[in-house]
DNA sequence: CTGAAAGCGCTTACAG
DNA sequence: CTGAAAGCGCTTACAG
């Protein structure tokens, strides 16, 4: 069995109105788009006609003869995890609420700096939305060199590229988490578990772990650190190989929640108590982690609002309009149980 | 008048390439777009004009004049949760690889049946694709008038229309789980929390669970039944006011498993123990549930692969190619230790 | 307040 | 294999 399409007759175009309810194309137009002056009584009797024949703007023709597409696009290297839900929630509610539509593409990772023209740009969207990696640096240039509207999440620029950006205080959230780890529960060794390789979050996570270990005066065991890849599998493999050798530990902070899941089950499968024989830390504080065993103690990202910003800050550059070139959104120290503490 | 000044920051068009290489735009679109035959020196020299001048085909345009947008549109009710980030990757892989970008809208939830024309349709998509309960009857009807390629995804059509929808095999899967209840744990008096209102996944997976009853010649207690609206709060609610009420139950049956989430919660701040005191069992497979305490037996519904098909099948009608009416995908039990099963 | 007309940048018969 | 030309369905000065 098969369906098939059925073609009916032509859909009604602006001709059609404008011929149903006696007027110029032109009038219609500025009735649809509410610009310029249009007498009350024209007005209604488009809008009848408009009703009548059911007549929609065809987007293509209203993009190529006034020269903006009303769409935003969003490059992202992968839509997965519980990190990207939150953040499209914002970037599609602020794009709807100020009648833009959203173009997605995701670069399938790796794209990094493999220079090849994306199928968002210039051509078909009005603004970009760049998450972390998904852009190589040739084409950021090239969008800056235009002029095109563009704003980065989770990423800074290139040098000498004046492209805005919005994040997160990673370095400061990360401070306070392992601050409280050190000032209340008096551990001393703490472990970190990198992210990706490169990727700024995980840097400035990791910066915020080496102040605050130095301004406690604790020295840096760098035996203590290790690339995690916001990833659990490896985190899981590097915890087991930290049980395996023996470090001595009483912490362990992972650079992201996903990465903490692994070091949670690490620790499990290898018969400890977390919490209790051991103290683990992450960041983000996903959907999830509150569900964990026990209660994962985090670091709240505002991912959701790191989206709606960003997109206004696109907004505001497609209109013209002032821009940010630095937001930093404040994060949240939230103490659950896998800290130690009672929760 | 002279045309020498050609302004430095207009982008090329196809006119400019066509002058570049000294061919007439005819050409010029037959390369870009591999259609007619070109000879294999004039493909090369229009190449090399293409490069020189960063010559990107203009979507509007494009899109005008071959009446086609190469976009799916993907309608949701809203972006949220676990359930949303497969099914937009299967969706966003599909159609990329297909050569289509995505244009998602969220309605926003509520979007029932106010009939209110949507910022996705015939004017800027070759074709929608639809998530439950985002798009009204009506509007589903003007499609269907149109024979505008439509793909349903976990909803059927209104009586009458013949537009094809891929769904998950609920009834099977819930028949299967509790028949595992029953069978293997000897649980008789099985409580189901329902989803939504309305909403055809929950429906299917009661009637498989009423199913399961009647074939083990359980009497079905309609107490052991309410609404969980596929909500977590809400059916944590339910759950306590059960407790409170001293309902005799042996295992409880969330109808997906943010739901579930609830139920546990609900059940250890009780002060019971899961799988020992209760069973709990839900539906979806969600990232999340294979690292609850206990970890949650659930059906897995394959919801990256829904979205690969329907996204393939609406692909299909756009080309005008045949499609299925309707595609169930096998859902499979997967036993972790929620229902008491040792894992 | 309204309309005639010139595009916007492509694709695609049609003719050669 | 290639080009001239007629649109695709809108918006927007410009003129009245």
């Amino acid at each position: 069995m098969s369906t098939e399409t059925k073609t009916k007759n032509r859909r009604a175009s602006i001709d059609d109105v404008a011929k149903h309810a006696g007027v110029s194309t032109a009038t219609v137009s500025r009735v649809v788009n509410q610009t310029g002056p249009v007498a009350a009584d024209t007005i209604s009797r488009v809008q009848q006609a408009i009703v009548e024949l059911n007549y929609r703007p065809q987007a293509a023709a209203r993009n190529l003869a006034g020269r903006r597409t009303h769409t935003i696009g969003l490059l992202v290297s992968s839509i997965a995890g519980d990190f990207f839900a939150p953040m499209l929630r914002g970037i599609e509610a602020t794009a709807q609420e100020n009648g833009f539509t959203l173009l997605v593409y995701s670069t399938g990772g790796g794209a990094g700096n493999i220079s090849q023209p994306l199928p968002l740009g210039e051509q078909n969207t009005d603004g970009i939305l760049s998450f972390v990696d998904s852009i190589s640096d040739a084409e950021l240039t090239h969008l800056a060199d235009i002029g095109f509207p563009t704003v980065l999440i989770h990423q800074s620029p290139p040098t000498g590229l004046n492209i805005p950006f919005v994040t997160i205080e990673n370095k400061q959230g990360a401070r306070k988490l392992v601050d409280h780890l050190i000032e209340v529960h008096n551990y001393r060794r703490i472990a970190f578990l990198r992210g990706e390789e490169g990727h700024e979050d995980s840097y400035w996570r990791e910066m915020g772990y080496r102040e605050s270990l130095r301004a406690h005066d604790i020295l840096l065991d760098e035996n203590l650190i290790a690339a995690g890849g916001f990833d659990r599998n490896q985190a899981r493999n590097v915890v087991e190989s930290w049980l395996n050798a023996g470090i001595d530990m009483d912490a362990i902070f992972a650079a992201d929640d996903e990465s903490a899941l692994g070091v949670l089950t690490a620790l499990q499968s290898a018969g400890l108590c977390v919490s209790q024989d051991m103290a683990v830390v992450g960041f983000d504080d996903i959907s999830m982690s509150c569900y964990l065993t026990p209660p994962l103690t985090t670091v709240r990202a505002p991912i959701e609002d790191v989206g709606r910003t960003a997109t206004q800050q696109l907004i505001n550059l497609i209109r013209g309009e002032a821009s940010e070139p630095l937001l930093l959104l404040p994060t949240e120290v939230i103490i659950r149980q896998s800290c130690g503490c009672d929760g």
